[in-house]
DNA sequence: AAATCTCTCTAACAATCGTTAGAGAGGCCT
DNA sequence: AGGCCTCTCTAACGATTGTTAGAGAGATTT
């Protein structure tokens, strides 16, 4: 790994769990093993390592949507041994590479705390955990009423109530404390339970 | 307004949008119009203004859930011209009290900031805003259950469904950006909606 | 009237903050 | 071999950080 992801990568959990302002340059640099100057050789200054941050993200978020959309519109292709319904498999997908993803929960983190003093960081925390979960589940889920796998009048209410459990149980697990694996087991018990009433399969 | 009091409310405007360490004492100072000396009199320390923002909060909720417990067992004696049923009024006396309250909302920001490196304040968090809401829900609708309103077999489901909703618009509305009147009209809309929907009245 | 208590001030302390100038070491091109 | 580019270092800068000693003004108690 090269000095500026190393950097980058320090910076992040820091931030993510003190907050930008309260991380201090000697504090990446010192965790990384470089001097202060060599930090400044790679980022002009220290908004230039949250601003290289929301800039990564902000491009995994968009092929991971394109992936998504992929998935969405081909459910056929991906199907495995069994014939899994596209709710649960973009789920699942959205489970592992963006909620359990170690870049993207932390940075949901930092999103979290910077939010309440940097407008460009809220409408970015707003899209990722609010607008955009609930096209994905409404494109899902309007796919299979028109399929006729449930009824078409019922669609606006099931997204609504998929989209907040499923928000809430990021927020209670997922972004709450460290990540530990015994928090991932409970979200992934919740979400299979609802999953199972919602659409009895 | 005490000089405490004011010191107490300066600190948490600012602890809860740029977070405890990013506020230095000078900017407390300034914004209340004294010096650095004069809040060292009225606190031990920096951490101390916190710790005591923390315990007012803890003291609010226990005097605000013990008034929901009066208002859950003897729902008669509130009932104005129109019987709402007791959801209606526990819910709408949380958003007032609790939620919309300035004091409860910014503590919610604290917390939901400060949570990632404060086990204290972690524990409250969780607490405040996942622990008790439930709790309350399901005591409510428990009760329900019993009188007959509805069936005894779904309660915890339409527990876990009405908490889950409420908690993700609290923080999608009213954790979001600043608090503005636009956010609270929104939320308030989307709680009516699906209140209506779940307990058609 | 004297003494005490309550509250605020001036002025300073060492430590830490973000940032920079400039030198040096190693690899690559001419 | 000489020059250039890439990367890291030492060493320091002015500003800001949390905190404290000690004086002073006003009200209250003795």
């Amino acid at each position: 790994m090269s000095t500026r992801d190393k950097i980058m990568d320090v910076a992040l959990n820091m931030f993510s769990e003190r907050g930008y302002e309260a991380v201090s340059i000697r504090d990446i640099c010192s965790e990384v093993g470089i001097k202060e100057s060599t930090l400044y050789y790679h980022f002009k200054n220290k908004k230039d390592i949250l601003d290289s941050l929301v800039e990564k993200f902000r491009t995994h978020i968009e092929d991971l949507l394109s992936h998504v959309d992929e998935i969405t519109e081909n459910p056929a292709q991906k199907k495995g041994k069994n014939a899994d319904p596209s709710v649960q498999m973009v789920d699942s997908y959205m489970i592992d590479s963006y909620l359990f993803d170690p870049f993207c929960n932390l940075m949901l983190r930092l999103m979290m705390i910077e939010q309440f003093h940097n407008e460009e960081i809220r409408e970015l925390y707003e899209k990722t955990l609010f607008t955009d979960p609930y096209e994905i589940q409404m494109n899902i889920i309007k796919r299979l009423a028109s399929a006729g796998v449930m009824p078409e009048e019922d669609v606006e209410w099931i997204v609504r109530e998929t989209h907040s459990y499923m928000t809430m149980l990021t927020f209670k697990y997922l972004l709450n404390g460290d990540l530990t694996e015994k928090r991932k087991k409970a979200y992934y018990k919740e979400v299979h339970d609802f999953m199972a009433r919602r659409f009895k399969a």
